[in-house]
DNA sequence: AGAAACCGTACCAAGGTGGTACTGTTTGCG
DNA sequence: CGCAAACAGTACCACCTTGGTACGGTTTCT
């Protein structure tokens, strides 16, 4: 199930914080006064960050955390992953301790197919949007195309 | 937040259903049957979707529910939304009792149009797929169209 | 009259979310 | 060396949502 929750949201908020000082080291505390959110959801959304991959961290007096990749390369999808974690539109595809499919009609399912369409456009559209984007405040007029809509059976998955 | 929980699951798998039958009479029952799954869940969503005017509900012995309208023009976002209520990625245009913002930063969110623009993509890809393509089974190849995002720079990425 | 089927509402257990607290551990600096 | 700043890890809790159930009421067909 796709979710964006509040936290994943304080971590893009922190994250193009960090990628609008390229390379600068920055206490979490800076951060949560300037969003005026609170120190301990901060701190917790950006060692979820850090663990992740996506930003470093320093510790010790002086300490913080830094971006300093490529915000031309870093997109919305992998924050949002990393927040996250893996995620889909519908849960057909798990399985249950046993290894067992949850869903007993995945085989006729009218639904499933359509929604990994769903669920392919969703992902695309956040690996799309760099961080580059986010940190500028551009806003994309994202649309699906149309015409890739009505073609029937493309793929045959699973 | 967008969500798409099971119960809405359910719905749009009830919907196609009676789809496949156009005009049909077909009681919850049956539905429930052949999807395997608990009665009382299908009634539930079928009565959110008859309020929300997806389907006709016919009571008495011999009642059930049909679909009457037009496939080619009730839409996948129509369903959603019917089910899950109106929805956003982000939550920055609540307001709390007084009316007055919940979002501190709004105006100088670095997050918040981006969201808007991923938003509206969501929501048009959920538009431009109809009942129709849903009770075929057909799966598109959605993506977000290139040219339309603001930025001609964007990471070669996938 | 009785059964079939929808309607409305209420209820509950389980899990997730937002948020807090507390105890380390590392590091810079006087 | 010793202190303070700042990250790391973990545990905890209140609240809400979700999935699911129960039960009595109403309509309609036979």
């Amino acid at each position: 199930m796709l979710k964006i929750s509040r936290l994943t949201d304080y971590g893009l908020l922190a994250t193009v914080y960090l990628a609008r000082k390229p390379g600068e080291v920055i206490a979490a505390r800076e951060i949560a006064a300037f969003y005026h959110l609170p120190l301990p959801m901060i701190t917790k959304v950006l060692k979820t960050l850090h663990a992740g991959g996506i930003v470093h961290s320093y510790r010790g007096s002086g300490g913080g955390y830094s971006f300093d990749g490529d915000p031309d390369v870093v997109t919305l999808g992998q924050i949002i992953e990393t927040l996250e974690g893996p995620w889909d539109l519908v849960e057909c595809e798990s399985v249950d301790d046993a290894g067992h499919a949850l869903c007993s009609i995945r085989v006729a399912c009218p639904s499933r197919r359509m929604m990994f369409g769903i669920n392919r456009a969703i992902k695309g559209a956040f690996e799309q949007v760099t961080l580059a984007e986010l940190a500028r405040g551009a806003m994309p007029s994202a649309v699906i195309d149309k015409h890739e809509l009505s073609s029937p059976r493309v793929a045959e998955r699973v």
